[in-house]
RNA sequence: GGGGAAUUAGCUCAGCUGGUUCAGAGCAUCUGCCUUACAAGCAGAGGGUCACUGGUUCGAAUCCAGUAUUCCCCACCA
C-alpha cells in the first residue's frame, strides 16, 4: 500500500487526543516522582481562542509535555476566570437583545441568566483549547466562581480584613458610567483624544472684570468649588480674597491660592471641582472645598446640576457650551489633545468620581512579592522586565477591590439600619457581631458589591488546588509552589504580582519559580492583533489549514521570550513544511527492504557520527529549554531533524534504488528515528505520536505512546568525530561546488585524489564521500597533481582531475583570489604579533592562537602558490 | 514629566564575563536541478561600516558617554 506524499494532519489529531484522553495521559495524581505543575492563565469565561491564547498555552503544552517525558508528575491545571465586569456587560447586552433590562431584574434573577450564559458559552474557550492539543488534566478543570473558590476568596477578604490590610472609605475612584462601577487604576486605559478647550470667563464679584479658565470640561462648571491660582502669579495679585460668580447657576466661589497652579498653562486660573478630578478633590480636601457631587452613576446630570437635569454628560457639555456662548462667556474654543482614560472592558470614558469603596492596603504586602524577584526566588524570563517590576511594586497605590456589579464574589461585609457594619462571612455571624459590639441589628443587610476579579485570580494557584481553605490537603501539598507560570507582560502587575502578594500572604512561598512572559502578537505591521481591528486570523482555522502541529511550530519560531511574535502565516508554513519533511523521511525508512548484509563502512561511520552529532544537539535543546528559550530548542531540533538527519544521515545509509538495507543500519535507524519521534514530541505531539505507532519500530502496547515515551537524556559526545566529519562534509560540498561550476551533471562520477599526509584519516570515510558526492574513485596521492582543480589548500589538499575540461585561466583566477584573501589574513595576523603590547598583555593561549594561524595560511598559501605554478 | 528597553543581512532574531566556532541562524531572494522519501523538495550562491559620534583598550558588535530613531510601562496640565 503506498502511503501518501504529504502528511495530512487531520486524521492523526482527531485519532490521538481522543487516545491520550481514553487512557488517561493528562491526569495527574501526588505519587513519589518529582512533581511538575502548571497553573493556566485562566481565560475569560466570555473568550473564544485568540492568537494570544493560541501562544501562551503551545508554549505551556511544550513543557508539560516535556517534564511528563522527562519522568515528572506532570500536572497542568486548567480553567477560567469569571471577569466579573466583561461577562456581566455581555451578560447585560444579550439581555438587552432581547428587550430585558437589567435594571428590571432583581440580583438573583440577573445571576440566574449570568449562570444559563456562563452554562452555555463558558466551555467554548477550553473545548478549543483541545484542538492545539493541550495536554491539561481536564478532570482539574476550575472556574474562580466555583462554590470552593468563591468560599476562598471569601475567606481571603475576611483574613485581609483582620490583618488589617482591608479598610473602607470614600475616595475618588476611577468611575465606568456604562458598566456603572467602580474600577482599579489597571483597568483604566488612557487614549489621546481629540478635545476642545473651552476658555470660559467668570465675572468677579462686585466688578465688571472678568477671569478667564480653560478648561475640557465646562459640563461641570456647576459642580466648581473654587477658583484656584499660583499665589506667586503677578497678574493675578489683585485678586486675591475676591470671590467669582459660577457662570449659569450664578452661584459665589472663593479665589484660592496655590502653587499647584501652573503659570504657563492655559490661563494659569484653574477651576477647582472637587466632586470630578483627581487633583481638584486632593485641592479641595487642602482648601476645605465643598465637594458639589453634580453626576449621575449612569453618567447623566443630577438635580445638584441645576440645569440640564439628567442629560448625559457629553451631550450636556455640548449644550453648556452653547449656553455660556449665548450668555457671553466664552471668550474662545481651542483644538486640544489630551489623555482621557478609558474602561478596558466597556470602553467608556472613565469619570473620576467620589464614592464608598473598599481598599486594600499595598505598601506592605507588596513587600515581599517584590523580594521574590530581586532575590531570584521568582525569575522573570526574561529579565528585563525585573526592573519594571520593581519600580511598579515600590510605587503601588492602594487598590480599589469592590466592583458595583453583580456577577462576582459579594463582599462578605453587612450593614444595620444605622449603616453600621461588620465583615462576617456569613449573616448569621454578622449579627452575632453586631450584638457582641452591642449595636442594632435590625434591618440587616449585605454590601451590595462584588470583588475584583483580580482579587480571585490573585488566589488562582492555590484556590485550583484548595489550598486556601485547606492547606493540609495533599494535592496542595504535592503540586505547591507550582513551577512555571506563562502569561502576557501586561499582566504583570494585575495579576503576577498579586499571585505573589497572596501566595505569601497563606504560605510565605511564592506561587511558582519561573515566570515567563510571552509577547504580544502583532500583525506584519506591527499591529497588536485584536478582534476589533480584524487582523487576527482565526486559530482554528490556522490548524486546519496548516494542522495543528504546523502552528505550534509556526508560533514558536517566531517567537523569541519576551520579544513581540510579528505573525506571519508563512512561519504556519515553516512548521508544515517541517512536518512534512518528517513524513517523507518516514516515508523513505517504511519502504527499506530488510537484508542481512553486514552494514557498509558508510552507514557504519555514519552511525557513528549521528549518535555523536544528536547528543550535542540534546545537550544544547536542554541549555535552552532551562533559561525557557522555547524557540531557540525548537530550532536546535529542527536543524538536527532536517540537516543533520535527512540530509546527511539518511542520505548515507540509504540503499540503493530497490536495493535492500543491512539489517543492522535498518535498525540502527529506526532506533535514531524513535528518539528523534521522542525529541520533536513536545512540539509536533501529532505527528509524533502518529509515526510512534507504525510496525517500523516494533511492537507497541496500548500505553507505549510517544506522550510518555523517554524524553532523551543527556549523554556525552567526542567532539572530534563531529569535527572529523565536518571536514567530510566540506569536502563533498567542494566536490559538488565544482560540479556545480563546471555544470557537470551529478549522474557523471568524478575522480578524486587526496594528500596522503592528510591531517585526519580520510581512508575511513572514502565510502561515505563516494556514495554522496558521487565521486568514482579516491585516490591517494604523494605528489600535486598537475592541472587538476583542488580545494582545501595545505595538508588537507584534494585534487580532481578532470580530463580535457580544465579552465586554466577560471583556476588561475581563483586560486589567485584566494591567496590575495590569505595574504590579507596573514598581514593581520602578523601585525598582531609583531605588536609587543599584544604579546604582552593578551592571554598566552590568545596569543598562541594567532601564532596558530599564522602557520596555517602560510602553509595554505604556499601549496596554492604551488598549484598556481603548475597550472 | 518619571522609569525601562531596543537599534546586527530584505524580514524575524542569536551573538554569555571584550580576542577565529565573530560578523551568525531561520525565512525570503537568486542560479541550477521533476536525482528512484519529500518541488511543502535537492544542490549551490549572493546579501551587513553590527544606528551615529567620541572615549577606554594592544584589541570593541560587545564596555563607557553623548546624539538620533523606535517601542513599552507609569503618571499626567486644567
Amino acid at each position: 500500500m503506498s502511503i501518501a506524499k504529504t502528511y495530512n494532519p487531520k486524521e492523526a489529531e482527531d485519532k490521538w487526543y481522543s487516545y491520550w484522553m481514553e487512557n488517561g495521559f493528562f491526569r495527574s495524581t501526588p505519587d513519589e516522582r518529582e512533581p511538575y505543575t502548571i497553573v493556566m492563565p485562566p481565560p475569560n469565561v466570555t473568550g473564544v481562542l485568540h492568537m494570544g491564547h493560541m501562544l501562551n498555552n503551545t508554549i505551556q503544552d511544550v513543557l508539560i509535555r516535556r517534564a511528563r517525558m522527562q519522568g515528572k508528575n506532570a500536572c497542568w491545571v486548567p480553567g477560567t476566570d469569571h471577569a466579573s465586569i466583561a461577562t456581566e456587560a455581555k451578560v447585560v447586552a444579550m439581555l438587552k437583545e432581547q428587550g430585558i433590562d437589567k435594571k428590571s431584574l432583581s440580583r438573583e434573577d440577573f445571576l440566574a441568566h449570568a449562570w444559563e450564559w456562563k452554562e452555555k458559552y463558558g466551555g467554548i474557550i477550553l473545548k478549543q483549547l483541545e484542538k492545539l492539543g493541550a495536554s491539561c488534566d481536564w478532570e482539574r478543570t476550575k472556574f474562580t466562581m466555583d462554590a470552593d473558590l468563591s468560599e476562598s476568596v471569601i475567606d481571603t477578604f475576611i483574613k485581609f480584613y483582620e490583618a488589617g490590610y482591608i479598610y473602607r472609605g470614600v475616595r475618588m475612584v476611577n468611575w465606568d458610567p456604562q458598566g456603572k462601577t467602580a474600577l482599579s487604576d489597571e483597568e483604566v486605559i488612557r487614549k489621546e483624544v481629540n478635545q476642545k478647550l473651552y476658555y470660559i470667563r467668570y465675572q468677579i464679584k462686585d466688578s465688571n472684570e472678568y477671569l478667564v479658565i480653560a478648561t475640557t470640561r465646562p459640563e461641570t462648571i456647576m459642580a466648581d468649588a473654587a477658583i484656584c491660582i499660583n499665589p506667586h502669579d503677578e497678574r493675578y495679585q489683585h485678586l486675591k480674597g475676591k470671590t467669582v460668580i459660577v457662570p449659569l447657576v450664578n452661584r459665589e466661589i472663593p479665589i484660592i491660592e496655590d502653587e499647584y497652579v501652573e503659570m504657563e498653562f492655559g490661563t494659569g486660573c484653574l477651576k477647582v471641582t472637587p466632586a470630578h478630578d483627581l487633583n481638584d478633590y486632593e485641592l479641595g480636601q487642602k482648601h476645605n472645598l465643598e465637594v458639589i457631587d453634580i453626576l449621575n452613576d449612569d453618567g447623566t446630570l443630577n438635580e445638584k446640576a441645576l440645569i440640564l437635569i439628567g442629560e448625559d454628560r457629553f451631550i450636556a457639555r455640548k449644550k453648556i457650551g452653547k449656553l455660556l456662548d449665548e450668555a457671553g462667556n466664552i471668550e474662545k474654543v481651542e483644538d486640544y489633545k489630551s489623555q482621557v482614560g478609558f474602561s478596558e472592558r466597556t470602553d467608556a470614558a472613565i469619570e473620576p468620581k467620589l464614592s464608598m469603596q473598599w481598599f486594600c492596603k499595598m505598601e506592605k504586602i507588596a513587600k515581599p512579592a517584590l523580594d521574590y524577584v530581586l532575590s531570584g526566588e521568582v525569575n522573570l524570563f526574561p529579565d528585563k522586565f525585573t526592573s519594571s517590576y520593581k519600580h511598579w511594586m515600590e510605587n503601588v497605590k492602594d487598590w480599589c477591590i469592590s466592583r458595583q456589579l453583580w456577577w462576582g464574589q459579594r463582599i462578605p461585609a453587612f450593614f444595620n439600619e444605622k449603616n453600621e457594619w461588620v465583615v462576617a462571612k456569613t449573616e448569621a455571624e454578622a449579627l452575632a457581631k453586631f450584638e457582641e459590639q452591642g449595636k442594632s441589628t435590625a434591618g440587616i443587610r449585605q454590601e451590595e458589591g462584588v470583588l475584583d476579579t483580580w482579587f480571585s485570580s490573585g488566589l488562582w494557584p492555590m484556590s485550583v488546588f484548595d489550598g486556601v481553605r485547606n492547606p493540609e490537603n495533599e494535592d496542595f501539598k504535592y503540586y505547591y509552589p507550582t513551577n512555571d507560570l506563562v502569561t502576557a507582560p501586561e499582566i504583570l502587575f494585575f495579576w503576577v504580582a498579586r499571585m505573589m502578594i497572596m501566595g505569601h500572604e497563606y504560605t510565605e512561598k511564592a506561587p511558582f519559580k519561573n515566570v515567563y512572559l510571552t509577547g504580544i502578537v502583532r500583525d506584519k505591521l506591527g499591529r497588536k492583533m485584536s478582534k476589533s481591528l480584524g487582523n487576527s486570523p482565526d486559530p482554528i482555522q490556522l490548524m486546519e489549514e496548516y494542522g495543528t502541529d504546523g502552528v505550534r511550530v509556526g508560533m514558536l519560531l517566531a517567537s523569541p521570550a519576551g520579544n513581540d511574535l510579528m505573525f506571519d502565516v508563512s512561519y504556519c508554513e515553516q512548521g508544515r513544511n517541517f512536518a512534512n519533511k518528517i513524513w517523507n523521511a518516514f516515508r523513505l525508512v517504511k519502504g527499506w527492504e530488510v537484508s542481512d548484509e553486514a552494514a557498509s563502512s558508510a552507514q557504519e561511520s555514519a552511525a557513528i557520527w549521528f549518535e555523536n552529532r544528536f547528543n550535542q544537539a540534546v545537550v544544547e535543546i536542554e541549555e535552552h529549554f532551562n533559561n525557557l528559550r522555547l524557540s531557540d530548542a525548537l530550532m536546535a531540533t529542527y536543524k538536527l531533524v532536517w540537516d543533520d538527519f535527512c540530509a546527511w544521515y539518511l542520505e548515507l545509509v540509504k540503499p540503493a534504488y530497490q536495493q535492500p538495507i543491512a539489517r543492522a543500519a535498518y535498525e540502527q535507524t529506526t532506533a535514531f528515528f524513535e528518539r528523534i519521534l521522542a525529541l520533536i514530541h513536545p512540539f509536533m505531539p501529532f505527528l509524533s505520536e502518529e509515526l510512534w505507532h507504525d510496525e517500523i519500530f516494533g511492537e507497541r502496547t496500548e500505553k507505549d505512546c510517544a506522550i510518555v515515551a523517554e524524553y532523551p537524556k543527556i549523554n556525552p559526545f567526542d567532539e572530534v568525530i563531529i569535527k572529523e566529519f565536518a571536514l567530510i562534509k566540506q569536502v563533498i560540498s567542494e566536490v559538488r561546488n565544482i560540479r556545480n561550476a563546471k555544470g557537470i551533471s551529478p549522474k557523471v562520477a568524478l575522480p578524486l585524489a587526496i594528500n596522503e599526509a592528510a591531517s585526519i584519516d580520510y581512508k575511513k570515510f572514502v565510502d561515505c564521500i563516494t556514495k554522496i558526492a558521487n565521486v568514482s574513485e579516491i585516490t591517494f596521492v604523494t605528489e600535486k597533481i598537475a592541472g587538476a582543480t583542488s580545494f582545501l589548500a595545505g595538508k588537507d589538499e584534494f585534487y580532481v582531475a578532470l580530463e580535457n575540461n580544465i579552465d586554466v585561466e577560471a583556476e588561475k583566477e581563483r586560486i589567485t583570489k584566494e591567496i590575495d584573501y590569505l595574504q590579507g589574513f596573514l598581514k593581520a595576523v602578523s601585525a598582531k604579533l609583531t605588536n609587543e603590547r599584544f604579546v604582552q598583555n593578551a592571554k598566552p593561549e590568545i596569543v598562541q592562537n594567532e601564532v596558530n594561524k599564522k602557520e596555517d595560511a602560510e602553509a595554505k598559501i604556499k601549496t596554492l602558490q604551488e598549484n598556481l605554478a603548475s597550472l
